[in-house]
DNA sequence: CCCTTTTGTCACAGCTTTGTTACAACTTTA
DNA sequence: TAAAGTTGTAACAAAGCTGTGACAAAAGGG
């Protein structure tokens, strides 16, 4: 289940591609309307969430020509004044709004909601960074259509946490207490963890000729998994 | 700048920190009111993010035990309809309210207020001076889109402070103590340091054919950051 | 209850980082 | 001009950190 995020505002869209990641969708994401039509041609999304105010085309002209050759699922993003905007969007074929700001579960809950009307199947609880696949329901992992390899549930646990924050360094202490619950594991614990989730790792990797997908130590700070692009 | 997360909601609390973190904050999160209180005495985060709503001990109750011990700034999260809660709050000590839903930029900004009105100095996640630019989560520096090159975390405590004070003449002493901490240092450990980190700066200009961006040294006085106009 | 899997503990090797010292080149000053 | 002080550089030692393997303890399943 793949979801195309279009927004200008790079935190924000940081911060959507992160909700609806943690909720099992592979995000793609754009920062203005010509780079989201392309995007939207190259990576056939199952669902758009695309913002109104956009440099180079706006929300409504890509919303009207993606609309002109299909009927991806657009959810539309809009300021809570602007309510012409939402009269608006909805003629030109968008499936829904929501409205600035927003919590992550309403998102999250629209954008399912779209997709069951759409008749799509829900994301499956299946976590992608680049080539890695992660199921944390079957606690397993593959990569790039490659073996599924199964993972104890720290192992998963601690995938799932750097996989959610692909590109980002964690400090041991933030992983630690993700994994173990505050307090409940040391450094030590955390190294074998990580020793032990690498070699699973490069196991999945000899099967494909499959890029890194690498757990990098940033020494006296902590871990991160290498963000694909 | 470390800060705490505390929300009995997950998906809230991961993006919460997934906000933090790209702001340039390492984050520790915490699911209850006793393991906030936890957390917060072996971490010493240098702010708190604290939902109102919380298991086994009130977003009140950790903010009173806090305010008993020690002044770290607090920022409480509320929701929107219950302005009782702001007032209580606000009357235990707590240094700031934002009320969900809220925009991932709103919290970043509060914040920083939070912390500006406390008086410590904020690391933004980037700082660029010219074409160099410095990576502090991830101790790395590049210059110009060059290869990144990874920095010893003195290095980088260095070169944030000559980037920080690009164009200005900084004396040993004020090098040394914000590097060392006062008294931890010498004009001998000093010397060596600028050496190793001019070493890596003409490593990283060598990739590029990129200007200067160099270290330079007024005798007698201290070392500077050349800046770029 | 036994066997397997998972997790925690420990020790160690190798590497990185940091501090120390020595020394040559240079500048300033008497 | 010589002496004294500064600065850049190099080499080395000490300390700390990380990856790794072996093994013990604990948990889980038949």
């Amino acid at each position: 289940m793949k979801a195309l995020v279009v927004d200008d505002d790079r935190v924000l869209a940081d911060v959507l591609a992160f909700t609806l990641r943690r909720a099992g969708f592979q995000v793609v994401q754009a920062y203005d309307g010509e780079a989201a039509l392309q995007s939207w041609a190259e990576e056939e999304p199952d669902l758009i969430v695309l913002d109104v105010n956009l440099p180079r085309l706006d929300g409504f002209a890509v919303c009207q020509r993606i609309r002109a050759q299909a009927d991806t699922p657009i959810l539309l993003l809009t300021v809570r004044e602007e309510e012409d905007d939402i009269i608006h969007g909805l003629g030109l074929g968008a499936d829904d709004y929501i409205t600035k700001p927003f919590s992550p579960r309403q998102l999250v809950a629209r954008a399912q909601a779209v997709l069951r009307r759409a008749g799509k199947k829900l994301a499956p609880s299946v976590r992608q960074v680049g080539k890695l696949a992660l199921d944390p329901s079957r606690r397993e992992m593959r990569i790039d259509q490659g073996e599924a390899i199964s993972l104890t549930p720290l192992e998963c646990q601690l995938l799932d946490y750097l996989m959610l924050n692909a590109g980002h360094v964690l400090t041991y202490e933030a992983i630690i207490d993700h994994v173990w619950g505050a307090g409940g594991g040391d450094r030590d614990m955390l190294r074998q963890l990580v020793h032990r989730l690498r070699g699973k790792l490069s196991q999945a990797r000899d099967t494909e000729t499959g890029e890194p997908a690498t757990i990098e130590t940033v020494p006296g700070l902590g871990y991160g998994l290498a963000s694909p692009h």
